[in-house]
DNA sequence: AGCGTTACAGCAAGCGCTTTCTATACAAGG
DNA sequence: CCTTGTATAGAAAGCGCTTGCTGTAACGCT
């Protein structure tokens, strides 16, 4: 019923041997016969069968992308730049390869197992992106699987990752720490010693990281930090609101709030609306990413701005082949503060 | 180097058929025999080599989503949901499905290359999101190819997209006419009579229908529509901001603006707010589709909410005919108009 | 003319799995 | 004790493609 390579040689008279070199164009064949055998493609409106040249070829077109949650614009930034990379239809690559997002959704059994669909499928290539759990067992398990992959010929990128040793994985790193110092540096030059932070789940790098660039500023201006100031929850707005409505519950003499990342603020921009204080006369709010929202928010946010569409872009590249890896396999990326709006000196 | 099947079929002594029929789990093997046999799989750390099985079934786990851009939240939503009925892990589904996010950047070629590499896959299933191109030729090759699809056997389903005719296509189409038609009422409900029309991309489907339901609305309005009222642009927020400078400066008398979508009312605020003008009170705004960033813009945004999710939901569950599909094979799903603070009666 | 090249094209052996059909073993029934 | 039925395992034939190797012309050289 379906036409397979046969079928097109008959019709243009050749050996299916020629069919198949003239689709993949990797050996010398005769402009003449060559012109045959696609007439005859195109005649017979053949497609050739995915699984079947992967198995005999041994390798497949599959570029896997593993993000955390694909309706979170971080993420779809990434995935973006990153398929625009890998090829896909239209893009700059030569072979034409299939990429596929994958949303782990944060948990790490979805991510093992997705990894292990890829495996499956014999993915040419893997990147990860977003921050990792640092579940142990889990990462161990993770970095197994990574180093499988790699031995199976998979290319494997992690991109805004901190890297994974053991692996032959490149790391494109974001400098979250740094970010995240900058960031409250900023806000204590302002004038601010009383902030409260609203970090991301526990046991995700990335939260700690931003966490402890944070801190590292705090204490850097001999500022003592008070427990209270910290409340944990998800990357979005929702949890933003309510981690805000906490921290002004615990401690309602805070002057900044330092969110997690640009979604998270959104949420606490507008919990301290709700409880009638003013952004930045009363309190100042501080994000991180720069997502495209950010700048039209009001008063848009004072954040960190990550590269993520060019890391993304580098990262594709990468996992294709067609950029040197950096040296040592890690490179990190550095983010630059977007002062704006939303950060202002303290009141009195 | 890899393990395969029969190697484990020799560790655990037993014919690969039984290995093949104890990772199927769709044919009797004995207790113990099986026990053995995951057994041999775990200590071998064997995965399944998907291609060639999928040849050898003629079947693949595979199911791709076709969005216009994976960037947009609009779509990074549905994709998620889509997604997480679609099985993958974690999913309700049983068996475990690889879904395949495919960004077509709204490029009608690439929608049909990805489609053709779908089909190279023989995936699943498809479901394909967001507004069609109306132009005559592309629609044409893509009806063809999802006819061509659905022989295949796979199962097609369009999400927020206009019936397919002649295809087997299921549809799960969007109200755009009605929920524009709604917004624009709602303006001149308030009082508006000049209001300037930000649409989205020609020759897209949900460009079209926005319009004209918001056209719609001002005829029945007794209206009479000045064509510089209307600009088009991309579906984003640059687009917007440009847009809105443009309608300013044709007819600076406009009391409202009205938006291809929320992206697009973002940076039509932000033009405004540039160009010194106060929302509503100088000028009213709306938007389309709800995002989640919409309630906490300040003003917040009236705007039509899209059951994104709930529809991608479903989507999910006809692609994987979990779930009955709409009697005709079509089905509206309506928008819901939600007024916030972006709108307020014109001055004077 | 003779011989080594070059340039294509075809043969055929798999790639690793699924599945139909067949074989075996044991239990039950007569 | 033999027949029939039932449960389970194996043998083997592909699925549709790629590719190393083997022709075989036609060509260029001396």
């Amino acid at each position: 019923m379906t036409v397979t390579l046969a079928d097109v040689a008959a019709r243009a008279q050749v050996s299916p041997a020629t069919v198949s070199r003239v689709l993949n164009g990797n050996y010398p064949v005769a402009a003449t016969t060559r012109e045959r055998v696609l007439r005859a493609v195109d005649e017979l409106d053949y497609v050739l069968n995915g699984p079947a040249s992967a198995l005999a070829a041994a390798t497949s077109d599959l570029v896997g992308i593993l993000v955390n949650d694909i309706a979170d614009p971080f993420f779809g930034i990434m995935a973006s730049a990153i398929q625009s990379e890998i090829g896909g239809p239209g893009g700059r690559a030569g072979g034409e390869r299939l990429a596929v997002v994958c949303n782990t959704g944060g948990s790490p059994e979805r991510e093992l197992t997705y990894l292990t669909l890829l495996q499956r499928q014999r993915a040419a290539a893997v990147v990860l992106t977003g921050g990792a759990m640092e579940n142990e067992p889990h990462a161990a398990a993770v970095a197994a699987k990574l180093r499988r992959l790699g031995e199976a010929g998979t290319r494997i990128v992690l991109c805004g990752r901190p890297p994974a040793p053991e692996t032959a994985a490149i790391a494109l790193t974001f400098d979250n720490r740094g970010g995240g110092r900058e960031l409250t540096e900023h806000l204590i030059g302002l004038g601010h010693r009383r902030l409260g932070y609203i970090a991301g789940p526990e046991e995700r790098t990335t939260t700690r990281h931003r966490l402890e660039g944070h801190r590292a500023a705090l204490a850097a201006a001999g500022i003592e930090e008070d427990p209270r100031w910290t409340v944990h929850g998800r990357y979005d707005r929702r949890a933003g609101y309510e981690a805000t409505l906490e921290l002004l519950r615990r401690d309602p003499s805070l002057t900044a709030v330092v969110a997690a990342n640009d979604s998270v603020a959104l949420g606490a921009c507008a919990a301290l609306r709700d409880s009638g204080l003013r952004i930045p006369d009363d309190v100042s709010v501080a994000g991180f990413d720069d997502l495209p929202f950010s700048i039209d928010v009001v008063p848009s946010l004072t954040t960190v701005r990550l590269p993520l569409a060019e890391a993304g872009a580098r990262a594709g590249r990468i996992a294709m082949g067609r950029e040197e890896p950096p040296p040592g396999g890690i490179a990190t990326v550095r983010g630059e503060l977007m002062v704006r709006g939303s950060s202002g000196a303290p009141r009195e």
